[in-house]
DNA sequence: CCCGGAACATAACCTAGTTAAAAGTAATCC
DNA sequence: GGATTACTTTTAACTAGGTTATGTTCCGGG
């Protein structure tokens, strides 16, 4: 089940119909993991990528004071960790934030099929660097941006990011998070997080609630968070 | 004078006398730039990419009310914009912030290069991931870190990533930057800026004074910094 | 040698977000 | 159905870093 994955990789370039059976033959075997597993832990040596199937997963890096930053989430039809592939050791550890269906990609498989498929690896590396454009995004929220605009920016990243792969629509989205996961990722406590969420709410801007985000102003919402999706790369260019 | 580039890429993965040439015929022209000047815009469609021979580069974004956050500093050796590559339009801003000589890289010879030499088509993939985990360690700074401890840990970042091409050694490393430019990369006031460089120097751990930073005690610079090199990639892998 | 401009420095005050503690809600399990 | 556990909400005191303002130092140009 990696038809999220082709959905996501067409939504920026054309993939072939050959393309689509070695994107298939990448994978070896399908897995379920538990909430709250780190399935890669940082400095480890890989051999293996993973791609989220189902569920919410996250990069993550810890301090010697026990407080945590996620560096990016992960929703299904993302590679979790497919710069592992050039890099061998990763920086970040990997965790699942809810159960999750992960489908392994052999590093060998991924080399046989990037040589054989130059356009293939071309895609692959535009979906890291599509990667590392979110990570500047979140640098510019982190460093600039207030919390209640961070929080609106998040909230309209996912959104744009799940409807790709089916999952949002204008209305809102399934998420299942916990505060302390959202603060976590938005460099605030927990307490401020909740705070933040009320204001969205009184607002009318959006409502996040038995892990669901309902969008009440999507225009409003984009207007504070100075939301431009330009980042996320969904309009195709000619390659 | 493309040797600072070699001598990264030699840090991090063997480059055949073959591929060196390849990597010298990349580039068209070298170009001299003023400081404060922009080169690439966010949003516009581009053809080549932009290789840092001399002088300082930043990658930046504005937000509406004029604040900035700088995503990442490129010193001698660095592609700015590799990613550009493939993804043909930015989601930031590059500006000089010296003086600076740039090389230029026009896409169809990435192009033809990378499709003639796949190793270095992943070599070249390798860098912009390292690029995306320095984010990465930026986003953990400005999520966590306090103000003392992310400016040492730049300082420990910019004096590892300057020794590979032979600009720092453990003395320290000349840099032209400004309170504000620092300011802008830590999602700090410049004021703030002042104080913590203050703070550090009465610390007895560095001193920022007339472009230079003079590093007083290294290790106990990177124990308030929680400094680990992993991220940059420096010890090569087999691959 | 003085002027103008940029960068640096420092002080006084302000505020967004933290910390800590306690209580409320809601699923889940035996 | 009551206990357990996890998550959310609220409050109040506190602090890291922001804001504003004023001065100083440095440097190149006329």
């Amino acid at each position: 089940m990696i038809e999220a994955y082709l959905r996501k990789l067409r939504a920026r370039d054309s993939v072939s119909a050959g393309e689509e059976e070695a994107i298939r033959s990448l994978f070896s075997e399908e897995r379920d993991v538990p909430s709250d597993k780190t399935v890669i832990r940082a400095g480890e040596r890989l051999n293996i990528s993973l791609l989220l199937v189902e569920g919410l997963l996250c990069r993550y890096k810890d301090l010697r004071d026990g407080s945590r930053q996620i560096s990016e989430l992960h929703v299904p039809g993302d590679f979790a960790d497919l710069h592992g592939f050039t890099l061998k050791r990763l920086d970040h550890s990997v965790m699942t934030l809810t159960r999750c269906r992960i489908a392994v990609a052999p590093h060998d498989r991924i080399q046989a099929v990037t040589t054989e498929h130059p356009h293939l690896a071309r895609l692959f590396w535009l979906t890291t660097n599509i990667d590392a454009a979110i990570h500047r995004e979140w640098v510019l929220s982190l460093g600039r941006r207030s919390a209640i605009s961070r929080m609106a920016h998040l909230f309209c990243e996912l959104r744009e990011r799940l409807a790709v792969v089916g999952l949002a629509d204008e209305s809102g989205f399934a998420l299942a998070l916990t505060q302390t996961d959202l603060a976590e990722c938005m460099g605030l406590t927990a307490v401020h997080v909740n705070r933040t969420l009320r204001e969205l709410r009184e607002r009318g801007l959006v409502e996040f609630r038995s892990r669901r985000v309902t969008i009440l102003d999507l225009a409003g919402l984009r207007r504070i968070a100075e939301f431009d999706p330009g980042y996320l790369n969904l309009e195709p260019e000619p390659r």
